[in-house]
DNA sequence: TGTACATCAGTGAACGCGCGTTCACTGATGTAC
DNA sequence: TGTACATCAGTGAACGCGCGTTCACTGATGTAC
């Protein structure tokens, strides 16, 4: 069950997106990677667009509900968002191609993505919005502290990939969630 | 000498590539958009790629110079940080296309992108070093805490992009000086 | 066991299309005498 | 002033190419009797 067809159309198809870019990118291409012909890929995903959009909001979303799960851990806002933070940094350490696909793509898609419930951003500005009502931390515009914390962890992962940062956001947790409680306080 | 035929080109070509993404807009549509017909963009650029290597490099090298110079302030460290992000705050005001044109598209040619003096993303790497060593700021990660900096920048220009916040950055000027201030404490 | 048939992932050849780019040409403008 | 010529931004038509996609077909595998 791990290795099916369409599980390996889909790893190739995101290694070869991160390497060369989407648009780069043909269905030849994947067909190749994958040792297929193009056509067979039809048999799989009903057209490019499908394959991108499968690939990018399957992942987009069960980020957003790990994270909410993290957000619902019993204490203080600070617990709670430690938790978050570390939630993604395991998130980049699992799977490192994944993390880099929604980071390259964000931008061809983010127009798009509904503000729901499995929004990672979303999330993140409702819970900063709750605390500053809750006098949790100081009150003042809740989008741009959470666009800061999501900033912090965005770049960093950007920092990783144009191999600034010789380790992953795993292995700078600590330091990163300093950085968000700072931002807070 | 503000409207030559080149300038047009860049500005409808940037317009487009915002809008709609770099790889999704053709020479024709470049072209109309300038009221011209596509084979005439090749009497100011020798290709496609010359015509978006352009736009990119002389901008983002142009970002460069003015943070240098913005650095190079009297004062301590946290003046020099305050006068760089307050450049980077004006710079998206003056003009908030080629500011988005910068975000979106510097996944595609910050592989490319020479660690020169006119790299903006060198220039504070190499400021928040230069500081640890001097004992302005608490020693560690040095590129962390400049990506963590960068990223709060670049991510409020993202939330402004996407319409998360109403206003731009020069708007919120104040408040990313406070949140950069708090990162280096 | 052998035969007939259903299933279905994968293929080869072909399609129409829009792309970046080239090139001979046009037509307006400036210059020489 | 008028005529001949140079300059040069812009154009129409055409090119070869690689793209996403379709479709009739193959060939291996499983099932029925």
């Amino acid at each position: 069950m791990l290795d099916t067809p369409k599980d390996r159309i889909k790893r190739e198809a995101m290694r070869l997106f991160v390497e060369h870019g989407v648009d780069a990118v043909s269905m030849r291409d994947i067909a190749d990677a994958v040792g297929m012909k193009a056509p067979s890929l039809y048999a799989h995903f009903r057209s490019r667009e499908d394959l991108i959009a499968d690939l990018f909001y399957a992942s987009y979303t069960e980020y957003g509900r790990q994270l909410a799960r993290a957000a619902g851990v019993p204490g203080g806002f600070r617990q709670q968002l430690e938790a978050m933070v570390r939630v993604i940094c395991a998130l980049h350490a699992e799977d490192e191609l994944l993390f880099n696909f929604l980071l390259l793509t964000q931008h061809g898609f983010l127009r798009a993505v509904p503000p729901d419930d499995c929004n990672p951003v979303e999330i993140i500005c409702q819970h900063i919005a709750a605390a500053m009502e809750a006098g949790d931390i100081p009150s003042g515009n809740a989008t741009l502290i959470a666009g800061a914390i999501i900033g912090v962890i965005v770049q960093t992962a950007t920092f990783r990939l144009y191999r600034r940062l010789g380790q992953g956001l795993a292995d700078h947790a600590d330091e990163i969630v300093a950085i968000c409680l700072r931002i807070v306080s």
